[in-house]
DNA sequence: GGATATTACCTAATATGATTAGGTATGTCA
DNA sequence: TGACATACCTAATCATATTAGGTAATATCC
């Protein structure tokens, strides 16, 4: 009997492999195990069974998503720095389809950990649209705009919700440049 | 032994109630079951196994979705009917969790009641943005903005991903007004 | 009104997966 | 060399989905 010398790091490659490659759904312990080529209850020496493996997953998947939208921006401000990061956001959901999911159920288990990386996740999207001249108040609406355009697009493009044979990225640019737009001719132009 | 006198109807509708109540992956046919006094092995006479409900809710959901869209938007035109299936849409979203999590699944299974049913939504909103002047290549950038909107906010709504003490109606409407102000400023007044 | 067919629900059994309890082999170190 | 920790295991239990086939209530037909 051969030791594989396993980690929790290992564990988790494993989950998100299996999970970006087959849906959330399909990380179960049996499949990690399977991979890993152990039997299941060895897993509970890593993780704390499924629920804590998925928070696992989701503080990775938030650790990533918040590192590359902040290198997304670096050197970069005004609309430049919102396409940047608006796009690193939608990059990020494609190439890891089963670890942004992962990000999207963090809210049901109130982890401290989770709580943080999504503060820092908003704030880095704050820091980006307070470049715009909008009122201090709505600072929160235009930040929850910005990221329902981005979830809303990376949820329904995953899930195949765009079915014409149109660039979805050209969709996404023009959305962020549309939302940009309105900002400006709100706050700016037109005022009043 | 009494006769339950069950329908598929009877289910479906016990399936949405757990869904609502307790979200879609607390659906089993255990507590369906147990909702209605019967064993588990019953409900095969009036569903397809799990698989088969989560299609039929899919398709109930979608169903509910596409009529309150069309009736909110009914009598309106041009900005006033965009936003009145704006919120329609996140009405929707916030009254049936459950369901409207089901809608989302939907392309996983590529059923043509469902494809046919996300057509005459998509077509449905494609129908109030028309009154906007834009490009015809546009057209399908401009119905995935205001989908992805709509979609973003419902999800992280669903998922608690608005912790900030600021009204929702307000932020999407603001969303929406923003996303007719783009819409407006790119296309007419600032063309070229 | 009684025989028969259908319906509506059941029990029994199997499979998959999560989880707990506790065992065994391998390596470390005094 | 022997004690111990580590890394993985087997065995057992529980929950749920699913299939197979049974039984009792109801509807239908003569």
């Amino acid at each position: 009997m051969a030791k594989a010398g396993l980690t929790e790091e290992a564990v988790l490659r494993a989950a998100i492999a299996i999970a970006d490659e087959k849906g959330l759904n399909q990380v179960t312990l049996k499949a990690i195990a399977d991979r890993l080529r152990i039997k299941t209850p060895s897993l509970y020496t890593y993780v704390d069974g499924l629920p804590g493996l998925n928070n696992l997953l989701a503080i990775y998947g938030l650790q990533t998503l918040r590192n590359e939208l902040a290198e997304a921006a670096v050197g970069l401000s005004g609309r430049d720095a919102v396409h940047a990061m608006g796009s690193a956001y939608l990059r990020f959901a494609r190439k890891n389809p089963g670890l942004y999911e992962a990000t999207q159920s963090v809210n049901k288990w109130q982890d401290e950990r989770t709580e943080k990386l999504s503060s820092e996740v908003i704030d880095l999207v704050g820091k980006v649209l307070a470049a715009f001249p909008q009122a201090e108040k709505d600072q929160t609406h235009l930040i929850r705009m910005f990221r329902s355009i981005c979830h809303g697009f990376a949820s329904l493009d995953r899930n195949h919700g765009f079915g014409m044979p149109v660039s979805v990225e050209e969709s996404f640019f023009l959305a962020i440049e549309l939302m940009l737009a309105g900002i400006q001719s709100e706050y700016c132009e037109n005022a009043g």
